[in-house]
DNA sequence: CCAATGACGACTT
DNA sequence: GAAGTCGCCATTG
């Protein structure tokens, strides 16, 4: 166990991408100068444990692909939870992506 | 300690 | 413009 530094500060981000909006990766990784996209996918692997927490559904790669929904319960989940949130997707990808597209330096303001 | 893997990204050809 | 290759860095075997 005891693996708390790097997954946490991913979650926390993670959990921070408001409703209706998705991240991607790079953002958080940039975010966080964990300086390697994979950190990110690798952390949210984990989030296996946690996924009642980690909204992993809103993170997509850089195209907007619903990458790790593979990793869900049901490869649909991810799907559904994101149309659930108002965010339309079609062939495993953000409608509209680039509009959904957030990240995480927005919060700067608050 | 060394090698392989991973929900990716950016660069090069 | 698309496809292929390398790099990223931490975890596990």
């Amino acid at each position: 166990m005891q693996e708390k530094n790097y997954q946490t500060r991913v979650f926390e981000t993670v959990c921070l991408i408001p409703i209706g909006k998705v991240s991607t990766y790079g953002a958080i990784a940039d975010f966080l100068c964990l300086g390697s996209a994979r950190m990110v996918g690798w952390a949210l692997n984990k989030c296996g444990t946690y996924k009642e927490f980690v909204p992993a559904h809103r993170v997509v790669n850089s195209k907007g692909e619903l990458s790790g929904r593979n990793q869900f319960q049901t490869p649909t989940m991810m799907q559904e939870m994101l149309e659930q949130e108002g965010i339309s997707i079609t062939d495993n990808r953000v409608d509209n992506f680039k509009d959904k597209l957030w990240h995480p330096e927005l919060l700067n303001d608050y």
